[in-house]
DNA sequence: CCCGGAACCTGAAGGC
DNA sequence: TGCCTTCAGGTTCCGG
C-alpha cells in the first residue's frame, strides 16, 4: 500500500520522466477517478499544459503546471502510476495521461479508490496536513505536543494525517515495534524517553522504506512496473504466523480501529 | 474538538 | 464445484 516511502519513490522515479513535458491528451476509462472539477473541465485545464515540477506532500503527488493549476494525485490503497506497464499490469487502467514524444503515464487502480484533481489552491487539499516526519522541524518536542491531548490508542493517532503526514498502517506498526511501544497505549500516556524512541523509530523506518524503494506486497508498483524491497525488511508488519526477530515469540495480530495491527506482546508490553 | 465506526471498492482466500 | 463470508486499508463522512 502506498505510504510516504512509496509515494516518495514514485515521485523520484517520475520526476525526470515528466519534467518539462506537455500534456497532449487525457484518456478517462473510468470518470470516477476525477474527484474535481468535472471530467470535462479537468481535461480542458490539463490539455496543452506543461509540467514544470513534481513534488510530494504526505501521500499526495503534486504536478505543478505552467498555468495557475496543480494536478494532484492520490494512490490510496491500490493505485500505481506506470510509464511502461508490463503485460500483466495492463489491466485496471483507469486513466492515461499522454505526454509529448508519445510518452504516457498509465494510472492503474484495481480497487477504484485512487483519485486525481486539478486545483488552483493546493491548500484546499493539503492545507490541514500535519508535519512531514522527515523534515527538520519534526522534533521529539513537537511529537510530544501533538500527542498530549489525544487519548485514543497510539496506533490510531499515528495514522491521523492531520497529526503526522505520511504514516500508514505498515510503517506505523514498524515504528511502534522499533520503539518497543504497544499500539494500544493511550497516545497521551507516553513518557519522555518513549516519545524520543518513537520519534527516532518513525524517521528510521521511513528512511529505510525510501532506501528500499517502497514495500511491495500485492498492489504497489514503481512506475517501471518493478516492485520495492522494503517489504523484505519488515519485522512485524504483515508478518502473520512469523516470530519476533528480537525475542522469538509469535507475532500478535489484532484489529485496532478496523485496521490489521501486528506487534510483539513481549517486546511491546501494554503497561497501562 | 475528539473519538470510533461505516462506507467506498474489488479480488483473493478460506470455510462449508 | 460453488456459494458465501471475511479480509485488505487511505480517506471521508457521520453520529455520539
Amino acid at each position: 500500500m502506498p505510504e510516504l516511502p512509496e509515494v516518495e519513490t514514485v515521485k523520484n522515479d517520475l520526476l525526470p520522466y515528466v519534467t518539462g513535458q506537455t500534456i497532449t491528451d487525457i484518456t478517462l476509462n473510468w470518470e470516477g477517478i476525477v474527484k474535481q472539477p468535472s471530467p470535462d473541465e479537468f481535461k480542458k485545464r490539463l490539455l496543452g499544459r506543461k509540467i514544470t515540477g513534481l513534488s510530494r506532500r504526505a501521500k499526495y503527488l503534486l504536478f505543478k503546471l505552467d498555468s495557475d493549476d496543480t494536478l494532484i494525485a492520490h494512490l490510496r490503497m491500490t493505485g500505481s502510476l506506470l510509464v511502461d506497464p508490463p503485460a500483466e499490469l495492463n489491466n485496471y487502467i483507469r486513466a492515461v495521461i499522454h505526454l509529448n514524444g508519445d510518452k504516457k503515464i498509465y494510472f492503474r487502480d484495481p480497487r477504484k479508490f485512487a483519485r486525481m484533481m486539478v486545483v488552483q489552491d493546493v491548500a484546499q487539499v493539503i492545507g490541514k496536513l500535519g508535519p512531514e516526519p522527515l523534515e527538520e522541524s519534526f522534533t521529539p518536542e513537537l511529537l510530544s505536543h501533538l500527542l498530549e491531548k489525544r487519548k485514543a490508542p497510539l496506533k490510531a493517532v499515528l495514522l491521523d494525517q492531520e497529526l503526522i503526514a505520511g504514516l500508514g498502517n505498515m510503517y506505523a506498526d514498524e515504528a511502534l515495534f522499533e520503539a518497543g511501544i504497544n499500539p494500544m497505549r493511550c497516545a497521551n500516556s507516553l513518557t519522555k524517553p518513549e516519545i524520543k524512541r518513537l520519534h527516532k523509530a518513525i524517521r528510521e523506518v521511513l528512511r529505510l522504506g525510501i532506501m528500499n524503494k517502497g514495500a511491495s506486497e500485492v498492489t504497489y508498483y514503481r512506475p517501471s512496473g518493478e516492485m520495492g524491497k522494503a517489504f523484505e525488511a519488515f519485522k512485524v508488519a504483515h508478518q502473520r504466523d512469523k516470530v519476533c526477530p528480537k525475542c522469538g515469540e509469535p507475532i500478535q495480530w489484532i484489529k485496532l480501529r478496523g485496521r490489521g495491527t501486528y506487534y510483539c506482546a513481549k517486546c511491546q508490553p501494554n503497561k497501562q
